[in-house]
DNA sequence: ATCGAGGCCTTGATCGATCCAATGTCACAG
DNA sequence: CTGTGACATTGGATCGATCAAGGCCTCGAT
């Protein structure tokens, strides 16, 4: 056996590519780069030789004269054992689909919540991303005002909730209008009384979407009073708030600001011999797999993390461009999944 | 405003820190990877330099002239949708962090499930990547067989079921010792009789975790003929699977290869007044979000994919290593998270 | 016939690190 | 005083691509 996991030859190089067309390194590479600058016949002899060799660029040497590695840094978030795994899961897969329609590859590193830095220092000083995707915007925004401060190009997902006037590109999904969604939703198969479980007041995304809440039921005459309960983002928070909405405002339905709450919700209607979607409605958000995990399905509303993905490209692409162009920011529409646990009545 | 987004500056070269610390380049490189060949005094000379300037190595540099790229590629796993994906991120979360101690990064790319060498080929040729982390080995391995015959360093999560001759290195969970080790508990807690809820036979993954349960039960002397029932992977096939299973065998515990089994199991025993952990214990596999999801939570073995990424960082530090060194194939044992599901009599 | 313009292609330098071979320094034995 | 060897340090070449500048054509205008 020869010597395992070891090419034999070396890989050839624009060089060897060269040689064989018959013409200089140079036209090579802008035949690669730069065909137009080439005439037709003299093109198709590179590319021959570039197929019989079987070349492909030595993306160190790129990286070293063109100062550019094409990879995005992407910081894999710290697992919180939480529904939003899932969702950046979701995430991380659309964006690691775009990117290799742009040429870019995703490079995953591990971060430290306590110091923004980290890791982001050394890849920076390294050469070794371009820029990065920043995603959990919500927990103060230490890492986009230090990579602000930097100048380190980046995009977030997620809009600069403690710095509105930072100028950063961003992408973000409008909460509200998701809110308003669902709320719409229940309205229209008839429900009155549609109560909020959500977050504790301090999640900036919780209040966002339950602005949405607000505006849609208030839009149509009912009332909000009394229909709403802020817990953690517990199964057990949720059912206990479930518990509390249901015996003390009698909802028709409870609209979650997750699935997590949903799912906790569903625990309480069920402890109560209360048939949801035929009794009392329930709406989660994030269209989680637990929100196919319930039978009959539970609806829920889905975050457009494929068109974040493109969105999020397009601003690293202008962002990359020279000069650099920088794109406004965007708020994308969520959509409604609806299933069993809201069907009409 | 200076223009946005570009270093006013070119980052400190190893030159830079040479001269400013009065020696040559390759004394400088010597004092980053060999610091033992430096005398005392100039060491921390130079050490002083490259921590004045704040110097970086620049990877594109290094990278061409070493030919490796400290980096390793993974292939992000197509979106099943299904339970699957969020063990993958636990997985891949634990693999960047293991990494990074070792000074690798994690290349995610897309590939595509018909070609295997889409994507790889690319990443090989262009000296992209140092290796790989294969995950998704049961899918009838055509990329470890071209990986293999490309002579393209990888490390497998998952062993190679269809060509057990394979001769590159693995890491696997032993699903047998998973199926029996939750077998055992449950004849701890004093069930008698045990079903199986599993997966189609075509499984290997799930046949494995099948024979553990077999071994166990007949072990104890208990039977396990007609207790078996084998479905899809989804939560009715579950349902109706372990509801068959309630209905004809009269199991006092059903062991599923899945949480989403496990999780239609519960649906089967709500269904007809069952108390879950009391009349009947149910057990799942994986330890999935699911599992904590339940009021009471899911009993489920838990796979050491922490233990799986040292392991497979392992493998790689040596098959990277100068002459290679192939460790030995691993097989992990998994754990069990006693949840409310099959609480003691 | 000569010149200039433009299209096409080539040559040499360069990016920033490491490899390699060679040199300088020093203590000590012959 | 020279030879030897171990250790510390140096200078030049090199990895494989792109940049910047310049050369060689061809062709039309003078």
């Amino acid at each position: 056996m020869t010597a395992p996991y070891r090419r034999p030859v070396l890989p050839p190089t624009l060089a060897d590519v060269a040689d064989r067309a018959g013409v200089s390194r140079q036209t090579v590479s802008n035949a690669l780069n730069n065909p137009a600058l080439l005439r037709p016949d003299t093109l198709a002899r590179v590319q021959d030789a570039i197929a019989e060799l079987g070349y492909t660029p030595n993306r160190a040497a790129r990286n070293l004269r063109t100062r550019s590695s094409r990879l995005i840094g992407l910081r894999h978030p710290p697992a919180h054992e939480g529904t939003a795994d899932a969702l950046m899961d979701r995430f991380v897969h659309s964006l690691v689909d775009r990117c290799r329609q742009s040429g870019y590859h995703v490079l995953l590193f591990a971060g430290d919540d306590a110091d923004p830095s980290v890791g982001y220092e050394e890849l920076v000083n390294s050469t070794a991303v371009d820029a990065f995707v920043v995603t959990d915007t919500f927990l103060g925004t230490p890492q986009t005002t230090w990579l602000e401060r930097q100048r380190v190009p980046f995009v977030a997902f997620g809009r600069p909730w403690e710095s509105p006037s930072a100028k950063h590109p961003w992408v973000d999904v409008d909460g509200a209008a998701g809110g308003a969604l669902a709320a719409r939703h229940l309205l229209a198969v008839g429900r009155q009384r549609i109560a909020w479980l959500g977050w504790r007041k301090d999640s900036r995304i919780g209040e966002d979407r339950r602005s949405g809440w607000t505006a849609a039921v208030r839009e149509a005459g009912l009332p909000t009073t009394g229909l709403a309960a802020r817990v953690d983002d517990t199964l057990s928070s949720g059912r206990e708030g479930a518990a509390m909405l249901l015996d003390e405002a009698r909802p028709d339905a409870i609209l979650c600001a997750s699935d997590t709450l949903a799912m906790g919700a569903l625990h309480a209607l069920a402890e109560r011999g209360i048939t949801p979607g035929r009794d009392v409605a329930v709406v989660g958000f994030d269209d989680s797999q637990a929100a196919q995990l319930v039978p009959g399905g539970l609806t829920s509303v889905r975050l457009p993390l494929e068109e974040v993905a493109i969105e999020v490209v397009a601003a690293l692409e202008g962002l990359l461009a020279r000069p650099p162009m920088l794109l406004p920011p965007r708020l994308l529409e969520p959509t409604l999944r609806v299933r069993g646990t809201s069907a009409a009545r």
